[in-house]
DNA sequence: TTGAAAGCGCTAACAC
DNA sequence: GTGTTAGCGCTTTCAA
């Protein structure tokens, strides 16, 4: 069986505060210190996590929830979230809801079962009350990538400022010249998606262009759906001379599309992307495209976990808004 | 604070035997149950987790170690196995290593201090050390897609027959006719790409036909290495007639790679792909490929897990092997 | 600094 | 079927 507390007592002649205050980071005479750490090399004794967790009433174990594991925007972030967390001794368990809003109520539900000490979310449910059991409970929230408006000031979160990202995107076709722009959005209803089309809105009404709705598709940012979205746009009457397409799978989806209709980029039309700049490699190297600090945002996200969970309750529910970049490359011309 | 049992006894004037019975499936008289069931909803009493694995030494958790989150067919299996596992009440703790073997040692460690009561590895350290701890310790361990041959018997696996299945695709297009096949593998010394090379060669033997060895490339299982590949392999002086490319990211990164060459599939040159279907979609309706049964082996993985865990020791260690389909699309023709 | 002792909330053996 | 009771292994007053 394993060794306990009891069992490094009685082999140092120790007491069990002075040996609990060791492996907790208290004040231990030198002499005793290695005692302890002897007998416990010696009975390969590790203090048990159900117990500590009974008595301190926490798991050190943050819960995940995301809409899928399937996208590279997502499972990047989340390596970077359970980098950090782990270093501070946290474990990640992660719920995959499928986009599904019962799923991810039932995982917040499981989660809160688990007892685990915070959750991270990027919600699919657009009113928030999946989080609910949360917030009475006091688990700290912090979403990511999505806010909440129904639980805005409850709940921390970190985002990407989307609506400047496609501006400046669409911007920077418009200064190109290009006023036919295909916009490839992920699915309807999603934040960023609004986000997304809001800004590439403002873009053109600045310019005092009329919007052609046509040229604004829905790819549900999958591979697939940019890849059809460029397509359909494609076989438009009057085609598109720029697109914008908003994720990283839509973006390779595009471009297959593209170059098995054997329109060259940026010649015959230009392009901008979005994300994953590192993977695109040799692949797209020149691609301009814009770049979400997915890195940041997995950081932040954790820190701001981190201070929750430190704070006690005492700590104040905030947001962060990251900016994107506009990565320039050569896959987009002047107009002609 | 949270409610306790002790409340929940005090409510319904029943002993702490009974609701804790109650909690546990056993025997507990209608009237009672309901007493109970009021008083819960009435508290919003539920069980503590901590507790519980105080007494039964159990979290009802499993760790999961992986090589990386960004790989679609690592993914696939994830989500499975979590679906499966959270049924039966396990939670579960995904460790990205990077492809670091003492990351990977970590991660376990990590995992047994946070006492998992299992571990499902696709392992990067190919010496299974990594796992030693978790063997000593008696925490059943299940391995995914890559068998360890220093610890075999010791740990149960769930692996696809790779050789086979690599021989079958190159049979198919020996059959064709083709005698020139380009093969793109991942990275050397992993599992997989071992078997799968043998596969490729026993086929190539049987038929008696000499391999060329500058027709063999490593792609490192990425959308890059597989885009790169198919341009080192195009611009040989004696171009392969077929492709047989090993995995997912690489089959696309190859076929992007093709299309920018203006090389038409099937008519200039055959393929085989592999893996994900169904996320092909439109895009490549047609592709030839290696489907691999990521379904079953999610469900298989979860399924010896939770055999294992129900069996306290009781039970073997078993490896399965499932078998890989050859689909056949149009994304090959007969050699000229 | 260190030790003794009282729980944390649950399970399970045992007696009824 | 139900109740009593003794821990599971740790943290944390409190006193020394």
């Amino acid at each position: 069986m394993a060794a306990t507390m009891k069992d490094i007592s009685r082999e140092t002649g120790l007491g069990l505060a002075t040996i609990s205050k060791f492996y907790n980071g208290g004040n231990v005479r030198a002499k005793n210190r290695k005692l302890i750490e002897d007998a416990a090399r010696k009975l390969s004794f590790v203090p048990n996590e159900f117990a500590r967790s009974l008595k301190t009433k926490q798991s050190r174990t943050v819960g995940v929830v995301i809409p899928e594991l399937g996208n590279a925007f997502i499972t990047s972030i989340i390596t970077i979230m359970e980098d950090q967390l782990r270093k501070m001794d946290y474990a990640v368990i992660v719920c995959d809801c499928r986009s599904d809003a019962r799923r991810e109520a039932e995982a917040v539900s499981f989660l809160l079962h688990k007892r685990v000490d915070g959750l991270i979310n990027m919600p699919t449910d657009t009113t928030g009350n999946h989080l609910l059991p949360a917030i009475k409970a006091g688990v700290p929230v912090v979403l990511v990538d999505r806010l909440l408006r129904p639980i805005r000031g409850q709940v921390s979160a970190v985002v990407v400022d989307n609506a400047d990202a496609a501006e400046q995107g669409t911007e920077f076709l418009l200064a190109n010249g290009h006023r036919d722009i295909g916009l490839i959005l992920g699915n309807r209803s999603i934040f960023t998606t609004e986000r997304r089309f809001e800004g590439y809105m403002n873009a053109l009404k600045n310019a005092g262009i009329k919007p052609r709705d046509e040229l604004i598709r829905y790819g549900d940012y999958t591979m697939d759906g940019g890849y059809n979205a460029v397509k359909a746009l494609m076989s438009l009457p009057a085609r598109p001379s720029a697109l914008f397409i908003t994720n990283f799978e839509m973006t390779i989806g595009g471009m297959l599309a593209l170059s098995e209709l054997g329109i060259k980029v940026p010649e015959d039309i230009s392009v901008i992307g979005f994300d994953k700049l590192d993977m695109f490699g040799e692949i797209f190297p020149n691609l301009t495209l814009i770049k979400q600090p997915q890195n940041a945002i997995g950081e932040q996200a954790a820190k701001l976990m981190l201070e929750l969970l430190a704070g006690g309750g005492e700590v104040l529910p905030q947001t962060i808004t990251l900016s994107t970049q506009l990565y320039i490359g050569s896959s987009t011309l002047p107009a002609r």
